[in-house]
DNA sequence: ATTGTATATCGTAAATATACGATACATTTT
DNA sequence: AAAATGTATCGTATATTTACGATATACAAT
């Protein structure tokens, strides 16, 4: 027994807790933040900025890419990365929603 | 190889991957909305609403503690936790700062 | 004092995540 | 055609996470 149980969960909190995960790492918020600032970004660029080796950060890239929070073209040899708006602002209206209709539910506690 | 190498990495972004792994999972977001629902709330109450063992229930809720996002307080043999707001809002604020700050490095992309 | 109850902790198994080097692959350059 | 370049993938080691049952602990009730 290690697996997650996600099917026992209701669909916002596994929703929620799969989009927390993507961001749960600093190696891939450095990515996201690095993509952003240029626009868009070549992946050597990126192994460039990061303390980590050329093959993990292909695998950071891939789970940004899973979750759909970048977009990534070949340019030659090169592949090219950039943020998917579309999805990034999905995200932040799950984390957004989260926090306000948690709070919504209290009034006065400790 | 397999610890994560926060050292490397800014203090914004490895705060930001911290708080994203507290709430990265589904169980410790129902346990957050439950307790919020309730504005406070026995640790039997959560597990009868989990599915999850009594003993996997008690571990989240050890981390949900040790992130500062609940705090427990012993009522006789019960053991009652509530939302500790002011971290909730530090959580909110690091979250809304990401999407916010990452946003505005951008113009216009893909 | 004994029994029951609620919860935390321990021990452990299995899954997942992280990291790296080596290698494969496709494209570009020579 | 051969060499160089940039990136993805494979294989693998290790760390961490998740989950559970069993047990310990502390208080309450009898």
């Amino acid at each position: 027994m290690a697996a997650v149980r996600t099917e026992e969960f209701n669909k916002k909190e596994i929703e929620l807790a799969a989009f927390a995960k993507v961001i749960a790492h600093p190696a891939r918020v450095a990515i996201l933040k690095e993509i952003a600032k240029r626009e868009e970004c070549i992946c050597g660029e990126i192994v460039g900025v990061l303390p980590l080796a050329q093959s993990t950060v292909s695998q950071h890239l891939k789970e940004l890419l899973n979750a759909g929070l970048i977009i990534g073209t070949v340019d030659g040899v090169k592949s090219c990365y950039c943020i998917n708006w579309k999805t990034f602002e999905k995200f932040e209206k799950t984390f957004t929603e989260f926090f306000n209709r948690t709070k919504v539910q209290n009034s006065n506690c400790c």
